[in-house]
DNA sequence: TCAAAAGTGTTTCGGATACACCCATGA
DNA sequence: TCATGGGTGTATCCGAAACACTTTTGA
C-alpha cells in the first residue's frame, strides 16, 4: 500500500469523525468556459472531486477551508455549502478500494457528505493533488468525465444550486480577475445560464448597479475594436448584494 | 434513568450511524399564523424540533420520512432538504444530558445534523412525542422559545429557505386542507412573506397561473360577504410547478 | 341600514426587450 | 477596406402596481 495512504489510514479514524466527509466543487472561469477542478486517484483511479474530513473539534466550513486551501493554495475562497448527500449504496468504486488495499477500514464506510460549491478567480489557482491522488486539473463543467461515487450527482447539483442563486451570488465578482471588460462578464453570466443575452441590455442593466468602475485602461490586442477593463467598486458591490443583489435570470 | 432512553441507547450505537443526525422543521397554517411542531423533552427539559438517526443502510431522505410519519401520523409529506449544521460547540444543553444520565453516550456526542423542512396540513397532523419527549405542539414560528442545541438557528435557516424558494416551492398546495378561500391563500402568502399584498392583484396573479379550479361551494359563516371556495387542479398544478413555478415575491 | 369583506374591473408606470447606428481594430 | 466586435441611444411592450366601484353578509 502507498505510505502517505498507510499513515493517513492509520490517524484518520482517531483525527476525523467517521461517516461524514465533505466535498467541493470548485468553479473557475476560463477561456469562455465554466470549469471545475477535479482530482484523478493513483493507481490508475477514476476521477473525482476534491474532499477531505472532519476533525473532532472542526466546524464543517473550516473543513471546507481547509481542503481548498490544499488544493488551490487560495485563502479568503468564497465558498457555500449547498447540499449534503449520501446514499447508502456508493457502490461506484468498490473495485478500487480493493485495488487500493483500503476495503474493509474506515475510508471505505458508508460516508455522509456535505457538498460544498466554490468560486475562485482561476488565473490565481495553482492545483494541489493531495496524498490519494496525482492529478488536480480543470475541467470543462459540461464535460466532466465520470466520477467516482455520487461526484456527478454532487456536480450537477452544484451547477444547478449556481444557477438558481445567480442573482444573490457575487460570480462576476469573485470568478474573474480584478480586472475585466464587459463582454467577458456577460460571457460568464451567458455561460452560467446556458442562454445568449442581449450585448446592449446587458452592459445597461449592470451598469445601473452601480457597482462597477470603468478604467482608462482598454483591452488590447483583440481583433477589433478594443473594449474598456472594468473593476468592481468592492463597498458598493458589498451594499448591492446586501440589498437584493444582482439580478439576472429571471 | 428512563427505561424507553435505555433501550434506545442500547441499540443506537448498533443500528445507527454515530455522530449524524436529522433534524425536520415541520411547517403548519393555523389561525393567520405559520406554525411549526416542537416536542418537548422529558424531565422538564427544554423545547427541540423534531429529529432522528440514520440507519446504516438507510437514506438521508428516507430517515427523514421516517422521523415525520412518526411525530404526525403523515404520509406523502413534502420534504426538503435545506442544509447541514454541526458546530463543534453545541454546549447548550450539557445539563439537561446529565440530568438524563446520558453524557458519555454516543447521544452525547459531537453530531452533524442534516436539516429538512416539512410542509403539512395543519388539520390532518396528530401531533405524537417520541421516546425522549413528552409534549408535541405548534408553535407560532415568530415566537418560538429557546430551543436545545442550535436549533433556534436550524428554524430560522429554514424560514429563510422558505421564503426564498417560495416561487418554486407549492406552500398553497401543501399547507392549506384541499379546499380555501382566496383570502386565505393570500393570508399564507403573506404570513410567510411577512408584507401585505394587494388583495385585487393577488387574485388576478394566482388565477393567471391556472392552477386554481373555482367551486360552486361558499365559505359561509363568515361576518360579511362569503367568499368562494377553491381546489387546486392536481395536474395543471404539477406541470406549471416544473414550468418556473408560481412566481410571487420579488 | 351600515360597516366590512369580497368580486370585478381600468389606469398607470417602469423595467425588460427589441432594435439601429456609429466607431475602432487587425487582417 | 472591410468584416467583426464594441460603445451608445431609442422605441416598444408587457406585467406589476395602484386604484374605484359594486355586491354580499351579519350585526
Amino acid at each position: 500500500m502507498d505510505k502517505d495512504l498507510k499513515i493517513f489510514l492509520a490517524k484518520g479514524d482517531k483525527e476525523f469523525l467517521p461517516h461524514i466527509s465533505i466535498d467541493c466543487v470548485i468553479f473557475g472561469f476560463h477561456e469562455r468556459q465554466l470549469k471545475v477542478l477535479l482530482l484523478k486517484w493513483k493507481e490508475g483511479g477514476s476521477w473525482c472531486i476534491p474532499g477531505g474530513f472532519v476533525k473532532h473539534q472542526e466546524s464543517l466550513d473550516a473543513s471546507a477551508i481547509r481542503t481548498l486551501k490544499e488544493r488551490t493554495g487560495l485563502n479568503n475562497i468564497y465558498l457555500k455549502q449547498f447540499y449534503s448527500f449520501g446514499e447508502p449504496k456508493r457502490d461506484n468504486s468498490k473495485a478500487l478500494l480493493r485495488r487500493l488495499g483500503v476495503n474493509g477500514s474506515w475510508l471505505a464506510k458508508r460516508f455522509i457528505t456535505v457538498g460544498y460549491y466554490a468560486l475562485v478567480d482561476y488565473s490565481r489557482v495553482s492545483p494541489k493533488p493531495d496524498w490519494l491522488t496525482d492529478i488536480c486539473e480543470w475541467h470543462d463543467v459540461h464535460k466532466i468525465p465520470k466520477l467516482i461515487y455520487d461526484h456527478n450527482v454532487i456536480v450537477k447539483k452544484a451547477l444547478e444550486t449556481l444557477q438558481l442563486s445567480l442573482n444573490d451570488v457575487p460570480v462576476g465578482h469573485k470568478l474573474l480577475p480584478s480586472k475585466f471588460t464587459m463582454p467577458e462578464l456577460q460571457d460568464l453570466y451567458e455561460t452560467i445560464l446556458d442562454r445568449k443575452l442581449d450585448r446592449r441590455n446587458f452592459q445597461k442593466k449592470m451598469l445601473s448597479f452601480g457597482v462597477l468602475e470603468r478604467l482608462e485602461e482598454r483591452r488590447t490586442g483583440g481583433a477589433h475594436k478594443s473594449p474598456f477593463l472594468y473593476r468592481f467598486d468592492r463597498k458598493k458591490y458589498d451594499s448591492a448584494m446586501k440589498g437584493g443583489g444582482l439580478k439576472f435570470g429571471v
